[in-house]
RNA sequence: GCCGGCGUAGCUCAGCUUGGUUAGAGCAGCGGUCUUUUAAACCGAUGGUCCAGGGUUCGAAUCCCUGCGCCGGCACCA
């Protein structure tokens, strides 16, 4: 930063880094290390118990608020599990450690060491014996009571947003439990975890614009990928029967409050199995899930209640589209009725079963009506959770399938799903009869925290340059 | 990409409709008083490229145009 610049910064960030200097020459390191808690905010409150006084302990968190009365200051101390009072006394203290506390600065990350005790208000304290600055702080935090609403602050600088809303932490911990869980039920029934190319020659799996990039010392261009399928069935080829990855995916699309261009997503297959498992799968998924969100069944989103209990309603698109709008259709037409009449008034979960082949080309055909797959997609509250079929293992079908989409592609729909001879090469090998399934994670987390935007459930959405 | 709303102090917000001294408040920060507070209180002095650029006007935070960003809707999509 530029001494002119400098000279620019408000006034309240002036006064910091001068503080800061002044430290700096009484000898105090403003950015010390080797400082070990004993214990967090949590345990050191859950200690005292009906006790008057514990022994002393040691924490270290961030100074939220200061209240200064007299020759006492009360501060809070935030660490990762919640907040403590600390209480910094002159008599105890002495004139120079408590003018010295006095002087920290609401941010500054701080030790301290003291017994925990009661106030008269029966506020769980912590007496202040010693402390020592960790880390100081050059900027000011939001207001305290109003605290960091600035929608495009929160997610430009989520670490201010995650300093300063508490609950958002518990969101993003509520999102880590959600996916532990998912892979805990998967690990348990003999899937394996697998990491799979992100940069790909042929972005396959799903109907969507890729990102480009570019490999400098092979010279050649690569995609991001939009899906996780194709590698995954590859593995099926080679003999693990049971593989699952949760990957983000990127797909160069516009942005929403349900859509960022990157995200998570699960997608796994199991050999010897067919839609019905997946169905099966998928309720199993969600019931984790909200169990690990801390979300009852019988939940709302956005106002709206919505009942998580299995099993969930199934109903084949022909029939939806049939009592939605009178009409009998098939191929694009009906996937076409199916997205602008009924979609959006499936609210309960529905197993929407059966789509049409033409939008389906990597899916197995029904054995009665091969103008049909195997396949469905989870719908609650209008908005699509999961995708699932069993998938086609006929390495001719698959080839007509994907000429089928060339054709498309030719016509000029980018998005019509692209040639993949080494994949066609491994389901030649022969791939097991398979039941595959993909869950969007971040809407699933959305759902189960009640959360309206994805970028409230992904910590750095993506945003335009800042101006 | 299109349509609408929004952008004022570090943070939370007034003021804009109907242009008029030097742009306000609360919190934070700074200087004081105060030994059990918790949105601490009280006194004092501060703090601004009113998103940016252009225009209209004697005069623009305010009216007009363009651009940028954020939010929402549509389109695309999970």
């Amino acid at each position: 930063m530029t001494e002119e610049k400098e000279l620019d910064l408000p006034a309240v960030m002036r006064d910091r880094r001068e503080k800061l200097e002044r430290l700096r020459a009484a000898g105090v390191d403003p950015y010390s290390r080797g400082f070990k808690p004993t214990h967090t905010s949590e345990t050191a409150k859950a200690l005292l118990g009906d006790a008057e006084r514990t022994n002393p302990v040691t924490l270290a968190g961030r100074l939220m608020v200061k209240r200064l009365q007299g020759g006492l200051v009360f501060a809070d101390l935030q660490d990762a599990r919640g907040r403590i009072q600390l209480m910094a006394n002159r008599n105890v203290l002495g004139d120079e450690n408590f003018a010295r506390f006095a002087d920290l600065d609401v941010g500054d990350i701080v030790g301290v060491t003291g017994p925990i005790f009661k106030t008269r208000r029966g506020e769980i304290t912590l007496e202040v014996h010693s402390f020592q600055l960790l880390t100081k702080s050059l900027r000011p935090l939001p207001e305290k009571w109003h605290g960091l609403k600035d929608v495009e602050i929160r997610y430009r600088q989520r670490y201010v947003d995650l300093i300063a809303n508490p609950q958002v932490r518990e969101v993003f911990r509520a999102r880590s439990k959600i996916i532990t869980s998912i892979r805990g039920l998967l690990d348990e029934r003999g899937f394996i975890d697998v990491e799979t190319p992100v940069l790909q020659e042929i972005p396959g799996g799903g109907h969507a614009r890729p990102f480009l990039t570019h490999h400098n010392s092979l010279d050649r261009d690569l995609f991001l990928r939009i899906a996780l399928e194709l590698h995954l069935k590859r593995l099926l080829v080679g003999g693990f029967e049971r593989v699952y990855e949760v990957g983000r995916v990127f797909r160069n699309e516009g942005l929403s409050p349900r859509h960022n261009p990157e995200f998570t997503l699960l997608e796994c297959y199991q050999a010897y199995a067919d839609y019905e498992d997946m169905m099966q799968l998928t309720e199993d998924l969600i019931v984790v899930s909200a169990m690990a969100a801390g979300r009852p069944l019988e939940t709302a989103y956005e106002g709206e209640s919505v009942n998580l209990t299995p099993p969930f309603r199934r109903e084949r698109m022909a029939d939806l589209v049939l009592e939605h709008t009178g009409r009998h259709a098939v191929g694009e037409e009906l996937n076409d009725l199916f997205e602008e009449h009924v979609q959006a008034r499936l609210r309960q979960p529905t197993f929407v079963l059966d789509y049409p082949v033409e939008v389906s080309p990597l899916a197995r055909p029904r054995e009665d009506d091969p103008r049909f797959v195997e396949r469905f997609e989870l719908i609650i509250l209008g908005r699509e959770y999961a995708n699932a079929f069993t998938e086609l293992t006929d390495p001719i079908d698959q080839r007509a399938r994907f000429e089928a989409q060339a054709a498309k592609r030719a016509a000029g729909n980018v998005e019509a799903h692209p040639m993949d001879e080494d994949f066609l090469r491994a389901v030649e090998y022969g791939l097991p009869p398979c039941g595959g399934l993909g869950v969007g994670i971040d809407r699933l987390v959305m759902l189960l925290n009640d959360q309206p935007s994805v970028r409230d459930v992904i910590l750095f959405p993506v945003m335009k340059a800042e101006s």
